[in-house]
DNA sequence: AAGAATGTTATGTA
DNA sequence: CTACATAACATTCT
């Protein structure tokens, strides 16, 4: 069995290293046909990622692959020879030394420079740009009343955060998720979106979602496991001050808190 | 074996 | 226009 790249916002990094390279573009199941066939043969120039919307972009192809995970999506990568793909298999890349395959995606096709533009536009800023703007992200959020639970996980306020990452970013800031978003200080904003960066650059290093500290980990945090990693998300108890974690559902999703500790 | 999951959108309702 | 619930869709795991 080859390492299956789940799901983690981070999974954009993983297939980087294809770029460069003259790939074989197949889509085994028709799903991303179009796609597909603009790009094979084509040099790979670039992968990047904007919030969780990934883009493929090929050398002289106007339009860029797009891949976006959702809840399944996985890349799958064989050394050559790779086997046959499987009934799910809704895109392949071959050449060099690896296949990458890809399953589960919720958006895998063609998406063309307007279509592009657009969606760019009703993103939020992405904490992992450099381009990013976070002033964008404190003017949607002013004007927003919804919980700032919910409002983490729209990506037209911030492009890029999960469920895991809103609990764990709620968790550092000592923030209520039941808190109005709009109720925010600017001071508490700039704190948020610190906090952002911070744990999505951590991830992108390691691949891994960790929020706990050095300080409390008590060793280097990359050396944590499971749900030692973080501080509440699908935990029964606060890592930080032991007590029961609680969970609600807010904007349809399961978030995790510590009562104790996220009074702000 | 039902249900939850590191997600998003369309649709209906208030 | 904002907000919220529900269903739909992708698939794997406990």
């Amino acid at each position: 069995m080859p390492e299956g790249h789940t799901i983690h916002r981070h999974a954009r990094l993983q297939n980087a290293d294809m770029a460069g390279r003259r790939l074989g573009v197949t889509s085994p199941q028709g799903w991303a046909g179009d796609a597909a066939a603009e790009a094979d043969g084509r040099v790979l120039e670039l992968v990047e990622a904007y919030g969780k919307h990934l883009f493929y972009r090929f050398e002289g192809a106007p339009a860029a692959l797009q891949v976006h995970l959702g809840l399944f999506g996985k890349f799958w990568r064989w050394d050559d020879p790779a086997p046959e793909p499987r009934e799910t298999t809704r895109l392949r890349f071959t050449g060099g030394e690896h296949t990458l395959d890809l399953t589960g995606a919720m958006i895998s096709g063609l998406i063309t420079p307007e279509e592009e533009t657009k969606l760019l536009d009703r993103l939020g800023p992405d904490p992992l740009r450099s381009d990013a703007d976070p002033e964008k992200a404190w003017e949607r959020l002013k004007r927003k009343r919804i919980p700032i639970g919910a409002a983490l996980l729209d990506q037209s306020v911030i492009a890029g955060l999960g469920n895991a990452f809103r609990a764990e970013v709620l968790f550092a800031c000592g923030l209520r998720p039941t808190k109005p978003a709009n109720k925010l200080t600017r001071k508490k904003f700039d704190e948020l979106w610190a906090t952002t960066v911070d744990f999505l650059k951590r991830g992108e290093g390691s691949g891994k979602m960790v929020t706990v500290s050095r300080e409390e980990a008590g060793m280097p945090p990359s050396r944590l496991t499971g749900s030692d990693r973080v501080q509440v998300y699908r935990r029964e108890t606060c890592r930080r001050c032991g007590g029961p974690t609680r969970t609600a559902k807010i904007a349809g999703r399961t978030l995790y808190s510590c009562p104790v500790c996220q009074r702000g």
